[in-house]
RNA sequence: GGCCACGUGGCGGAGUGGUUACGCAACGGUCUGCAAAACCGUGUACUCCGGUUCAAUUCCGGACGUGGCCUCCA
């Protein structure tokens, strides 16, 4: 099997070949824990989960590899545990070790939510500030970085290929530069590997004095760590590209010798709302917390996977509602059957579905092989395997992970009526509709209608759904 | 201002140098007391202007529009 993916520091697609086929390796970008992770949040995780799983299905569950961080130092969250430490009367040291918990934790419950596997390793940027030194003291050795003023600063000018991923210059980028340059730094783009640290803040000691680390030394320290001086795949949004990546890249070559950290970087395109800019302001900033009390998390997830991962993607509550829609045909057609995942040689998933998803992660050229199929299916009286395989290939998307009873009934709990008081009214009308009283059974029908119960007839009895 | 993406039918969204993507919605039909569901069928597209070509939605250039980055935001 043939994988290709869309590498940016090449802007193409190319075959994936990893450095060892027995330890296949990526590391994700992953969240700084001071808020609920938002709806843009969830798209790098579901994407890179995806691709998790279609590793694991090419080269083999234990041969891979999946890192993603946990971002837990950082001044956004010194910010916000200041205000926390002031307002519940507790040291800011301690309001920040429970923001950062508390928050990684919600993370954590909030991505399973969304189907996503565990990565392999979750390091926390503060388990690893050890190697954070170590790193910047081997730039400083390699002529890469300098102190000053209690700072330690990446020295741009001594690496002349900066800005290769992000495909621009320094010259370039300084000509539209309105920032204001720290006098300590010898070139305005030189950016902080590590920066003093008063006593409000965190700080570790460190041969530049108590201190605390950049944002981009983070991610070179533990990629390196945990995955080696050179992996396979890096990835994250597309804002990070430029600075992050690009100084992840500078850090971990100066480094390491000049050895690239990853071979294939890869970005996640940006998320909209409704058309417009999440943002606070505008007020349609969505956190995955909330959106999972209005909507399952398979939901969510299939309209993440709707839009092939580079584009931009819209999330609408028109989308999720066809999302919901879907799912529900598809369990509806499967029942409770249980899926078969080791029977991953069967002809859907093993050829047609990963080798659509081998071609660039694309998944929404998927989609009509699910809606082929599930026509195939409902023509005819379908076999337990055939729909067992259905509901396998799914699974492998993150989808269709729950028996249609399960489904069904959360759908069913989300109504404010109680089920009795529905039961009655479906008595009642079906004793008017023998009595041939229809304008009666249909008024019942109406009802239930606005309150978002939807009537089935059939010869045998009436049934009720959850309108979305 | 500089750099980088993207622009497909009513909506969402793949893809391709010449043949119906697909889904939702809409419309017609079967079924139904009426519906819902299901099934069958139908229609509409490639932002604009140039260029290359026998042929472009697909390649190249430009315009316009949208988004991202250039200030630690996925």
């Amino acid at each position: 099997m043939s994988i290709r993916l869309y590498n940016t520091l090449t802007r193409r697609k190319e075959e994936f070949l990893p450095l060892d086929p027995r330890n296949v390796r990526m590391y994700v970008c992953g969240p700084t824990v001071y808020d609920y992770a938002h709806i843009g949040n969830a798209r790098p995780v579901i994407v890179f989960d995806v691709l998790f799983r279609l590793l694991r299905h090419a080269f083999g569950a234990p041969y891979v590899t999946y890192v993603r961080n946990i971002t837990d130092v950082d001044d956004k969250i010194n910010a916000r545990a200041a205000e926390m430490a002031a307002a519940q009367g507790v040291s800011v040291e301690a309001a920040r070790a429970d923001l950062t918990a508390k928050t990684a934790a919600q993370f954590e419950a909030d991505v399973a939510a969304l189907g996503c596997l565990s990565p392999t390793l979750s390091p926390r940027a503060t388990q690893h500030i050890a190697d954070m030194v170590a790193m910047i003291e081997a730039l400083i050795a390699a002529g890469h970085a300098y102190a000053a003023e209690g700072h330690v600063l990446y020295d741009v000018a001594s690496k002349p290929d900066y800005g290769k991923l992000a495909k621009r210059s320094p010259d370039e980028m300084m000509a539209g530069a309105r920032v204001e340059v720290a006098p300590y730094k010898r070139g305005p783009m030189d950016f902080v590997l590590w920066k003093p640290s008063d006593d409000t803040q965190p700080g570790w000691d460190s041969p530049w004095g108590r201190g605390r680390p950049g944002w981009h030394i983070e991610c070179s320290a533990m990629g390196g760590r945990l995955l080696g001086e050179s992996f396979d795949i890096h990835g994250g949004g597309v804002d990070l590209t430029f600075p992050h990546h690009e100084n992840e890249i500078a850090q971990s070559e100066g480094a390491h010798g000049g050895h690239a950290p990853a071979r294939y970087w890869l970005h996640n395109g940006f998320l909209q709302v409704e058309g417009e800019k999440m943002s606070k302001s505008l007020g349609n900033f969505l956190t995955i917390n909330e959106l999972l009390k209005d909507w399952p998390g398979e939901a969510l997830r299939f309209n993440m996977l709707k839009t092939h991962y580079r584009q931009p993607l819209d999330w609408t509550v028109k989308d999720l509602r066809v999302a919901v829609k879907t799912l529900d045909s598809w369990y509806k057609l499967i029942g409770d059957v249980e899926a078969r995942p080791e029977n991953a040689g069967a002809y859907f998933l093993s050829y047609k579905l990963s080798d659509t998803l081998a071609d660039d992660l694309n998944i929404p050229a998927a989609m009509p092989q699910f809606h082929y199929m599930a026509a195939v299916l409902s023509e005819k009286t379908p076999a337990e395997a055939e729909l067992a395989e259905f509901k396998t290939a799914a699974n492998f998307l993150g989808l269709l992970t729950h028996t249609a009873s399960d489904w069904f009934a959360a759908k069913k709990q989300a109504v404010s009526l109680d089920e009795g008081d529905i039961r009655q009214a479906i008595e009642a009308r079906n004793a008017a509709r023998k009595a041939k009283d229809f304008a009666e059974a249909d008024r019942i029908r109406d009802e239930l209608l606005a309150k978002g119960i939807v009537l089935k007839d059939s010869p045998k009895e009436t049934t009720w759904e959850v309108k979305r």
